[in-house]
DNA sequence: GCCAACGTTGGC
DNA sequence: GCCAACGTTGGC
């Protein structure tokens, strides 16, 4: 089986409904290693991904995607007009990765203070104090407790 | 807007 | 290799 993840993206940046809407994107512009980590080296096509969106109110997963391709340059690191341009990343040796990933089914939102009050969820990462990684793995367990608590069955993606 | 937590940078 | 300064994330 495949292994599961979250991603963080701010609505006013790229909202659920813009890659909806697109059908899949390029996951540019992560600049922190760990989660270029697990971009390049653990995430595999067909991986389900929980959508999240960070800093509105209230926080919130949006939906479910999967990978659609596996990790490879961050193309934006290498334009110079682009707010993600690295000049430590060369196209011989590219610094950063993305994936493509698209949408697979939407959630009734699920809320961060919904996330924190769920005994189930006790543990996840993306709970715990200090926590920033935009990308980040997801216990099976957790993945099911939250695409139940959106309304859908994830036996039934 | 505040600020805690964390990552990165760069002088030494 | 240490660590102070600084920048960013992201909840509140």
């Amino acid at each position: 089986m495949a292994r599961h993840w979250l991603m963080k993206s701010e609505p006013d940046a790229y909202p659920w409904q813009q890659l909806v809407s697109d059908g899949k994107t390029h996951w540019d512009g992560v600049r922190n290693y760990q989660a270029r980590n697990f971009m390049r080296d653990e995430m595999k096509i067909g991986d389900l991904v929980l959508f999240y969106h960070s800093n509105c109110k209230p926080p919130h997963v949006a939906g479910v995607a999967k990978v659609v391709a596996e990790g490879y340059p961050d193309f934006t690191a290498w334009d110079v007009d682009s707010k993600y341009f690295d000049e430590k990343s060369s196209i011989d040796n590219p610094r950063w990765v993305m994936v493509d990933i698209a949408p697979v089914k939407e959630l009734d939102a699920v809320s961060l203070p919904d996330i924190k009050d769920n005994p189930l969820l006790e543990g996840m990462p993306l709970i715990q104090r200090g926590q920033r990684l935009s990308v980040q793995p997801v216990d099976y367990e957790h993945f099911d407790v939250i695409c139940e608590m959106g309304g859908i069955d994830a036996s039934e993606i």
